[in-house]
DNA sequence: GCGGAGTCCTCCAACGTTGTAATGTGACAA
DNA sequence: TTGTCACATTACAACGTTGGAGGACTCCGC
């Protein structure tokens, strides 16, 4: 079948063992030996095998992200992020998605699959903070991301959703904007994005002086375009005024422009609009987005980081960290200053 | 540590590999025994270790999926397809990102990663026909996508290249448009999908008696939206007349979208548009994008099939397969009829 | 009550690797 | 000469599972 340690060792001349003190770098190996084996290694083209190694070692050298959709182009870009983290620690991804669908979510913590990674990269959209004792029952290394949950017993990394926010509603107030629709609120939500993100609006508003005002605060069931479009048209026959637009999202964000473009309102003249998320797409469209980049790279990379760690420490008790990824204010087309 | 096939074993009082049978679905095992095993197994929670059975069995359960960059909506998509397709096989998907660099999507057919999977699905957009020797060194089970590479020694799943671009092109024909620019042809190419869908559209020209004209084919390098308003650019610059625009790619499309309605060229009223891919985001732009659906899941779903077939029949021959999904015509708001 | 044909279950040996402990080999000092 | 020590290598047993061979038991017909 294929070669094995065996293999190399016959041919080398030596044990077993030494093929595999030669592979993992044992210090006290005669020069000659080593090279022997090398040679033996190079000639017969051996490649340890992963599996046994696993087996024994009881690591894979796979760590799983768990994400809501891939097809959503956060998320894509995330997974995308983290590949790139992982691959620099040799690391290979496996990708579950869970449809943000609150029962699988919890599905795949437990799941066979689990086996098969030394690490869980975890992204939760449907599970709440009553559900945080779950990640309790999970002895696999986790790192959590995003905002359903904090202060959770695990790792958790994610990104200033509140001061983005804020900075992205200051941004249009300094360009002059007072009445600044929201496109994505669930009410009554306090953390999630969603909730956190309002909270940056409101103060944004306050530092200005600007009184709150409901009707302009448009819910969205799933943060997809065409929840940002049907915000946008309810605002728009709702009657209310406004002249600037912060979605919470890149998504809505683009979704909300088509609704109004349709309607005739031009961008940014007429309204202004900043999304968040700073998602490819943001570039090339019409006018392109003004938004938040939340720090994707850096999000993934400790991300990875912290889940390399307690994987490289099992026994060892660390205490959870946080960690809140730098943003930045990305400005484009859709607020420029207009004459 | 966790639990053991021998504790459960001890547990109900049987014999270790009597639980490995009762796991197995082995046929003769008297219904009460296999009642106190099953019970055993709930009492413990005990679930197999996937490494120790794939180091038995030579099988991981994990496929790779490797693709040029998730970034990329199309990829993304298909991505999440082919996960779906793995998922119902009981698979498990490592993705792998070659950056569309052929060093890099040659080396990851060598790599050690490649041990941690029963097979790969290849989808390479740098590598040529010339390099199809490549596939008949790979051991592992290898399905091939895309349309690089044709008539290799591995299955083949991929799409009516020329027929969809054939179909775009007279769908813009019988809306009586007579001057339709390219956007995103690789001159030269013949294969490939530039090459493959080049000719589709020259099919649909003469089907028509149309003169094909050489200035309205715009070359584009990558087919991101990027490439596409920049060979739109150049063709409004060129001053050459259209009436509408058959891009290769869907991302293309909207880049070059973008720019005609910059120039306040109306779309579908003074050009028509089509793209190709039916990504998520067609159905959200303003207009919304006419394009051909691929068959992206057919692709997935045929494309794990083969995998699973090879993989499950390791001594097996069986001809390399071509499959070709079935693709659709999907009309959108950017080939409406204008009266 | 004995042979034979199931049926049910157990024992042993792998799969390919690595940790532990032990063994072998010189060199050098006592 | 012997003991000690550092280095270099090896034997063996795991890791948790499954395939194969075979053993024990039951049931049947004669």
């Amino acid at each position: 079948m294929s070669i094995t340690m065996h293999d190399v060792a016959r041919l080398a001349g030596v044990s077993i063992k030494t093929v595999s003190n030669v592979i993992n770098d044992y210090q006290h190996i005669r020069p000659e030996t080593r090279e022997r084996v090398t040679a033996a290694i190079e000639e017969l083209g051996y490649r340890p095998n992963l599996t046994a190694r696993g087996l024994r070692s009881g690591r894979t050298g796979v760590i799983s992200l768990i994400i809501p959709d891939l097809r959503n182009a956060y998320f894509a870009e995330l997974a995308d992020a983290v590949m790139r983290a992982a691959d620099a620690q040799g690391l290979s991804v496996i990708i579950e998605q869970s449809g943000a669908d609150r029962e699988r979510e919890i599905g795949l913590l437990g799941g066979e699959r689990k086996q098969k990674v030394d690490g869980i990269l975890y992204s939760a959209l449907a599970l709440g903070e009553d559900d945080a004792y779950i990640l309790n029952d999970v002895d696999t290394p986790l790192v959590l991301l995003g905002e359903r949950i904090f202060h959770g017993p695990t790792d958790h990394v994610t990104m200033h959703n509140t001061e983005g926010a804020r900075a992205a509603t200051a941004h249009l107030i300094a360009l002059g904007r007072r009445r600044i629709a929201v496109v994505g609120a669930h009410r009554g939500e306090v953390i999630g994005s969603a909730g956190l993100r309002l909270v940056g609006y409101k103060q944004a508003l306050d530092d200005a002086g600007i009184e709150y005002d409901d009707r302009l605060v448009a819910e969205v069931g799933g943060w997809f375009r065409s929840g940002g479009a049907q915000a946008m048209r309810l605002l728009l026959e709702s009657g209310v005024e406004f002249d600037g637009v912060v979605a919470f999202n890149d998504s809505m964000a683009l979704g909300a422009m088509r609704v109004m473009q349709e309607a005739g309102l031009r961008i940014p003249h007429d309204v202004a609009v900043i999304g968040y998320d700073d998602i490819d797409e943001t570039r090339y469209t019409l006018p392109t987005l003004s938004t938040i980049d939340p720090g994707k790279d850096e999000i993934a990379e400790v991300a990875v980081r912290f889940l390399v760690e307690r994987i490289a420490n099992p026994g060892t008790v660390i205490e959870p960290r946080e960690h809140l990824a730098a943003f930045a204010l990305v400005e484009r087309e859709s607020t420029a200053v207009v004459a």
